[in-house]
DNA sequence: ACTTCGACCTGTTGGC
DNA sequence: TGCCAACAGGTCGAAG
């Protein structure tokens, strides 16, 4: 479940129970995640304390003396902790047993994700050096935006999603950032307007923020129990409600593909702009 | 240089 | 009920 707010409320979630924890032990049960883990990973862990746990993007930051180790969620990824090391389960690919008698568990039946190993200079790492700056940072402004779409033919949506652009926007928050936009997912990215832009910039710091507040209620019932389900699903507007009437006007949703990603939009809010057309 | 596409995986869902 | 295609919260690297 892995958005930027679900990272990040991962994040919040487990610090309290490793942070400053010694690693006892790592079990590795299967290595082959989108990239192999290290092999020397349990070796490399083996008796060090996490110091501290930061987030880039989408990607976790296990912060050790001697360096760092990062992790993705990938598609399907989670991390739990548990207090009683339960039988594995099939997906269950790792466990980093801590001196708190906690264990932190990694789960992904896809395995997009990623657990890697770098050197303590880790923004140099390639998977992280090339990416945008984060949405709740000072660093996303309107300027940098326009500045970095200018000229650029690929529609608002799939821009929005590029990571180099700007990190942890994923397909729902793309959806709902342009439908609360009222711009179509379609428009070239060098086509937004000024006032788009500036809209378009509060509008994802908004939902991200709003998004890791809901998670924020849901800290102790994900760290006791094996996973809850998705629950600001209930706050989407668009995302998943194809063919359902538009809050806002009552229309139907339309659902498109856009770079091979379902999009959802109100044909009627999000009219297509350009210079001189106007289509739905 | 810019943009799209295929690939990596397993699980679930919906149509026939 | 079974089978099969399509799709799912991501993203890298190749191809166009």
């Amino acid at each position: 479940m892995p958005e930027l707010p679900e990272v990040e409320v991962v994040r919040q979630g487990i610090l309290p129970y490793v942070k400053n924890q010694l690693v006892l032990n790592v079990i590795i049960r299967h290595t082959h995640l989108r990239f192999p883990i290290p092999q020397q990973l349990k070796e490399i862990l083996t008796g060090q304390p996490i110091q501290e746990i930061l987030r880039r993007g989408k990607y976790l930051l296990f912060l050790f003396p001697h360096g760092v180790l990062i992790l993705h969620l990938g598609m399907s990824g989670s991390l739990r902790v548990l207090s009683q090391v339960t039988l594995p389960k099939k997906h269950d690919h790792v466990d980093i047993l801590l001196s708190s008698h906690y264990c932190v568990r990694y789960t992904d039946p896809r395995r997009f994700g990623a657990i890697l190993w770098t050197d303590k200079n880790y923004l140099h790492h390639p998977l992280l050096s090339s990416l945008g700056p984060e949405p709740l940072s000072s660093h996303l402004t309107t300027r940098y935006l326009m500045a970095k779409a200018r000229n650029k033919k690929t529609p608002i949506k799939s821009f929005l999603m590029n990571s180099q652009i700007i990190v942890g926007v994923g397909n729902i928050y793309a959806n709902e950032a342009l439908y609360m936009a009222n711009i179509h997912p379609l428009t070239l990215a060098g086509e937004v307007t000024k006032e788009q832009w500036q809209n378009l910039c509060h509008i994802i710091k908004s939902v991200l923020r709003k998004a890791i507040k809901q998670g924020g209620t849901t800290l102790k019932d994900f760290v006791k129990s094996d996973g809850q389900p998705g629950y600001f699903k209930q706050r989407l507007l668009v995302y998943g409600k194809a063919g359902t009437p538009c809050v806002k006007c009552r229309t139907t949703l339309k659902e498109i593909r856009i770079t091979q990603r379902t999009t959802v939009f109100c044909p009627h809010c999000q009219k297509y702009q350009s210079r001189d057309k106007r289509v739905t």
